[in-house]
Order: structure tokens, then C-alpha cells, then sequence
DNA sequence: CTACGGTTGATGACATGTCAACAAACGGTC
DNA sequence: GACCGTTTGTTGACATGTCATCAACCGTAG
């Protein structure tokens, strides 16, 4: 119970507080955040929306809806997919790679002054390995969406 | 790193899968179930709207809004508060009493299904230890409202 | 080629959360 | 008692996420 406890309230805490310093830092929410640093880590700076979507964990719908917003704000585009009619490409706009080259640092540098910087190497070791547990169980019964 | 990479993909499956499982047992989402988890635990099954929100760590709009929501469903309902004819107290109605009643077991169970019963004693000491310190390293550092 | 079931992404309605502005009431001071 | 800064809770505008639905498109079977 002390374990559950604990947990609920970090993780309700360490995200308001990474949230803020994301926000007044670099502008972006960290679902932005996510979008931005993934598609920069892709091959070509652009992704499938599907793809997207599979890998982040994110529902179609949602990603849809968020990419419409940042679109707006010009970090992201929506081109034609070679070979699917249907599909779409996202892709990250020279604004976009921008916003996340600035951002990163203090995203990062937050993350382990809040996090990182309170634990031993025991702890996260052990916090590595309790939680990839959990998500191996979990994506066992995920739905296959 | 891994830690990092981790704890934020379990936070968002885990979350997920509780969130499904509560809703499908009960009707009641994860912020309904704290609202009448802290409840239930109150003298007399009420509550000052601000002592609410402060313990929850809510907003006061938020919990506003959420009550309104929770309010015309029959959950709880506001009276005037004896002393301060600002406020208002937050009353469980007996329908949210049953509502949390019949909720818990299953909550609880899906706690333990998804996370406690997977982790060893150690793994769970670990995190109430450092869930606690990050607690207290962030509260120290939150906005005074 | 045509038909058919599955996939892709967009969309609208709605639930939820944030923020700023507000009115009412409090409490201490003069 | 009138004043004034603070606290309380509500509200509206808006950002975000969910769900169901849809049209267009794919691939395959006939």
C-alpha cells in the first residue's frame, strides 16, 4: 500500500512539475514534446501517422487531433504517403526540429533534477526493472489496436 | 535512462489499464474514484470544498467542475457551509457511498493484479522509499495555492 | 474486373482539465 | 460601521483526449 501510495502521488507531482518547467521553457506540452522528439529520432524526420501512432501508444484519433493542432502552429506537416492513397506522412517542419533542439536540454536537465538526481544506483536499477516488468505484462493484454 | 524510459511507459499502460478496468466494473472514472475514495474517509462523509481540493492537490476549478459533473449524476451533492456562507460542503449521498462501496474491491484487486503482485518486497520498498523522497523534494518546490 | 472485408485517417459530439476573471463573503483596521 | 486586501467557489473560453462513425482506399478471392 505504502508502494501504491507513493506512487500515485509522484506520479501526480513530477509530472505537474515537469510539465511547468516544459511549458515556461520551450513553450511545448509534453504530449508536443513527445510528437517532436519522436519524429526527430525518425529516418527523415517523418513518420506514417500509423506508425506513429503504434509507437507511441497513442490512439489514431488522438494523434490526429493533436497533429491538426500543431500543424496550426507550424511545427509539423501532413504530406501525401507514396504508395497509400490513404495514408498520410508527417513531417517535422524546420520550425518543429527547432523547438525540440532547444528544448531538449532543459527538458532533460529537469527530468534529473527532479527524478534522477534523488536516487541511488540500486534504485534506478531496480525502478528500471520493476517498471519494464510491468510493461511486459501489460502489452500482453492490450488491446491489438 | 532506462529508468526514465521505464517508469514513463508504465505510467502510461498502467494508467491506461486500470482506467479501463475501473470503468467497465464500476462506470466510475479514475478522478470520480478519488473524489469518493477521499470522501468516503471524511467525518461524516463530507468535506470543505478547498480541504478537498488541497488534499487531492486539485485545482479548485477543477474539482468545481468535476463535482457539477459528479453532482448531476447523483454522486454527491453541495450544501451550504455552517460559518462561511462563501463555501461549501461536499456531501457523499448515500448513492455515491454504494457507488464506492461496490467499486473498491475491484479497484483494489486490479492494483495488485497489474503492479503489486508482480514486484518482489524489495522492489516495493524501493519505490515507497523513493516515490516518498521525490514527493518531498517536489512539495517543497509547488506553487503556495 | 468486381465484390468484399479490413485498414487508414478525419471528423463531430462530448468528457475532461486549465486558466483568467469574477462576485460574494471574510477579517482585520481605522 | 466603512474600508480594503484576501479567500472562496463559480463561471466561460478554450485546450486536450475519448469514442463512434465515416469515406476513401487497400488487397484478395471469385
Amino acid at each position: 500500500m505504502r508502494a501504491w501510495i507513493g506512487y500515485r502521488r509522484m506520479r501526480l507531482l513530477l509530472d505537474l512539475q515537469l510539465q511547468r518547467d516544459l511549458m515556461s521553457q520551450s513553450g511545448l506540452s509534453e504530449p508536443d514534446y513527445d510528437v517532436l522528439s519522436n519524429l526527430s529520432e525518425a529516418e527523415g524526420r517523418k513518420k506514417r501517422l500509423s506508425e506513429l501512432a503504434a509507437h507511441m501508444r497513442w490512439s489514431k484519433s488522438r494523434l490526429s487531433h493533436h497533429l491538426a493542432r500543431m500543424e496550426q502552429r507550424g511545427l509539423v506537416e501532413r504530406h501525401e504517403c507514396p504508395g497509400d492513397a490513404r495514408g498520410s506522412m508527417v513531417v517535422l517542419t524546420d520550425e518543429g526540429w527547432e523547438a525540440i533542439v532547444e528544448a531538449a536540454p532543459g527538458h532533460v536537465a529537469s527530468v534529473r533534477r527532479h527524478m534522477i538526481d534523488l536516487l541511488t544506483d540500486d534504485e534506478l536499477d531496480a525502478l528500471a526493472d520493476l517498471s519494464h516488468r510491468i510493461v511486459e505484462h501489460l502489452s500482453g493484454q492490450l488491446p491489438t489496436s
